[in-house]
DNA sequence: CCAAGTTGTCTAGTAGAATAGACAAGTGGG
DNA sequence: CCCACTTGTCTATTCTACTAGACAACTTGG
């Protein structure tokens, strides 16, 4: 008869946990599938109809795990044409000019920063002794998200000296691009003096804000930002979704 | 003024992650506390109450996910008293004598085993050796899923020669037992003849038998029993959630 | 251009997740 | 024993996940 579906009774969603939406169970199935290799870069994947069949499932419940993976930036749709993988890898040059805006608009995608907070607080060893300040110097802290397209690429933790640079924050929020903020103070030609990169696993927060799962393996990029004439400017943090981007570095 | 509560919108839920209910990233959080120590065997729990404001959420909620835990095998709840940590492993000798039902009411458990499918099949090489069979003679198949005072402590798969067992499946289904299976084939003496122990991950399926995550570490236990005098059975592949028992091995 | 196939959007209904509050039933300490 | 505290159970309400169906907007190949 078939008149109803008792969801948690049996049946072929294998795939169901207890607890986890029924789509997000279907992606978290395709992001595995796509990782795996199952799909090729640029492959198409099965209608949303037949995908719905398949799982025993509404189209809906399957357009929102699209959605979820649209939005970690492993598919793209195409209205009237379909669902296509996409797992090429953001190349990120590492290099003297490093500027996230640019990277992003000359790969040809839409860059954006989000500013997610900004405070006073004082400077620690480590930054204090990159900006050459005094342990407990007043430093200004922002905490930014970036993304390219819409997908989020990296959370940076970004400290300048609060003495030269008070409002970053609020200027920030308004510029929406380090290059910008800095062009505000004058300052025009910074540079990169170093870049240190290691390899970690998402927290539950960067997670969140990379919309990541967590345990994902992420790229940590420290570094150094300092002006023409190498007077240091802002040290950073980054936290880069290792699925997202490659860092390219020249020599 | 604090009228709604969107739950998505922001605040003090750092855990919550998209597509998965609220009591089961709380269940979880608890899981892994515990996992790593952070609640010793025996501990109590804060109360509902208290767990429910620490995480902003209802009572109820927090309800749902302590029966999570308690489905788990992690936890167990005293009405009037409170929640307390169940952290220690049920002992499981592997002996001469191995048998589920007698292991746990020793350990002052309660045992239950329910199959959950039977079907004829052809012996491939491995079954075929250890029971003394050709390849392709006929095999009853059994899954069965074991449980301590209603946790799943495994599930696994037996194999009987299909000539001499071949209604198996539907005794088992009421003797629920084994031993008391092979009693109806006036099998009475049997004995463990060698078990081969390795380690593996939960699957997709496994993990909803055994109400585990998914990639939560098994012992992957083979076996063949045998009559007194010496003649195969059956043989067995079980998968034991490694967080509730320890195979205890004299020698 | 047309037709088949695909994604996007809308409406509507059902079941379950989460909230809120109240009270019963049980425990434990003074 | 009594009282504070805890878990168990009930009712009611709101919001969302999922289902169902229909149609519009769009792409593609013949």
């Amino acid at each position: 008869m078939l008149t109803k579906t008792p969801r948690g009774s049996s049946g072929k969603n294998h795939l169901l946990e207890r607890g986890v939406m029924l789509w997000r169970c279907i992606a978290d199935d395709f992001e595995q599938m796509i990782m795996i290799g199952k799909h090729d870069n640029g492959a198409r994947l099965p209608a949303e109809s037949e995908i719905a069949t398949k799982y025993g499932v509404n189209r809906h419940t399957v357009r929102r795990a699209m959605a979820e993976l649209a939005a970690r930036g492993l598919v793209y749709t195409e209205r009237g044409s379909g669902t296509y993988v996409k797992t090429d890898k953001l190349d990120y040059p590492i290099g003297q000019r490093t500027r996230f805006s640019e990277i992003v608009a000359a790969a040809g995608h839409e860059a954006e920063g989000r500013l997610q907070g900004h405070r006073l607080e004082p400077a620690n060893e480590e930054v204090a002794q990159r900006l050459g300040l005094n342990v407990g110097d007043s430093v200004v802290r922002l905490e930014i998200v970036r993304a390219s397209d819409r997908v989020p690429i990296s959370v940076a933790t970004t400290w300048l000296s609060a003495e030269r640079y008070n409002d970053a924050g609020k200027i920030y929020r308004q510029a929406r691009s380090i290059t910008r903020t800095l062009d505000h103070y004058g300052v025009t030609g910074y540079r990169r003096k170093w870049t240190r990169i290691s390899a970690a696993f998402t927290d539950a927060v960067d997670a969140g804000r990379l919309r990541l799962s967590v345990h994902r393996p992420i790229l940590v990029v420290e570094s150094l930002d300092v002006t023409a004439g190498g007077e240091p400017i802002l040290t950073t943090r980054g936290r880069f979704a290792a699925d997202r981007i490659a860092l390219i570095v020249e020599s």
